[in-house]
DNA sequence: TGCCTTCCCCACCGGTTAGGTGGGGATTAA
DNA sequence: TTAATCCCCACCTAACCGGTGGGGAAGGCA
């Protein structure tokens, strides 16, 4: 179960331009600059974002990229499926997709809330959250655990 | 994130050892057969599932596999770092690999809480739990929503 | 002692994906 | 008209995924 890095990378092009709201469209040379990230490898991102309708562009002199909408309404998971399709897949395929024959029939279940509990996350926290360092409760206790910090 | 055919099949192998506990060995291609997991494939799964300690194994006639401890002290996290690895990755690294600065600071907690989350399911189902079909409660719970089963 | 069975190890292989680069065309502001 | 910027396409290397094949090592049995 990995975060690919055209994920982890959208997520911080996404938040650059929330915190830089309100002023003028900033340039996808700009995000690549503060976030560290390729400046065309971010640029084909962008164009998944924009296509996804997460941000919207403008080119020319003065061009650039702003957020489509309200920071506070465009989730985590919004912005990684813009990227990287279903968030959750066996097998590349979707769970719902799959069929197990006896004995194996309760692993379809299994990874239904699997899914379901990644979704909980992703979808429960929004690009104004991170970028005002306020995750939600329920994110904010599981990350306060020592044990889940540790790597067995 | 992607449950790979790899994590699908150990799962659904040691499940099958699992239902056929107490009698002699199991042999890999029975397995295979029973599983309809490609044989060769299955056989490479199997030894990295003994180096984990996961399953025990036999040669010879009358040789084969079986669990190297009760079923219900294997949790489904164990079966999968056996054959992949760490559970949750972010750009290949562990979350506590990361550096984030700036605006994407409070990354590093999400990725954290979210591996929490994943955690939280796969090491408290066993393949025990699954071979009685009876999964824990929290589990049963999410996996009954409905919304759980949609593609969005 | 052979012989059969089964695991065990290693090498390889084709296709896909991940991550990244480069060039040039389209569009817009100044 | 010119400079800036996005936009699209092609390509590239390395790794990975899923899978196959051959042969050797260990064990049971006659």
């Amino acid at each position: 179960m990995r975060i690919s890095a055209r994920a982890d990378y959208a997520v911080r092009a996404v938040l650059e331009l929330a915190v830089r709201q309100g002023g003028d469209p900033v340039k996808a040379e700009t995000v690549a600059a503060a976030q560290d990230i390729p400046h065309k490898f971010l640029e084909g991102i962008l164009g998944d974002l924009r296509r996804a309708g997460v941000v919207d562009s403008r080119r020319g002199g003065g061009g650039g990229y702003r957020l489509a909408r309200d920071a506070a309404s465009i989730t985590v998971a919004d912005v990684i499926r813009a990227v990287d399709g279903p968030i959750v897949s066996v097998r590349g395929e979707r769970p719902t997709g799959l069929s197990y024959t006896g004995s194996a029939q309760p692993l379809l279940p299994l990874w239904i809330a699997l899914r379901a509990n990644v979704r909980r996350i992703l979808e429960g926290v929004t690009v104004a959250d991170i970028a005002a360092d306020a995750l939600p409760d329920p994110v904010k206790e599981l990350a306060a655990e020592p044990a889940a910090w540790e790597n067995p």
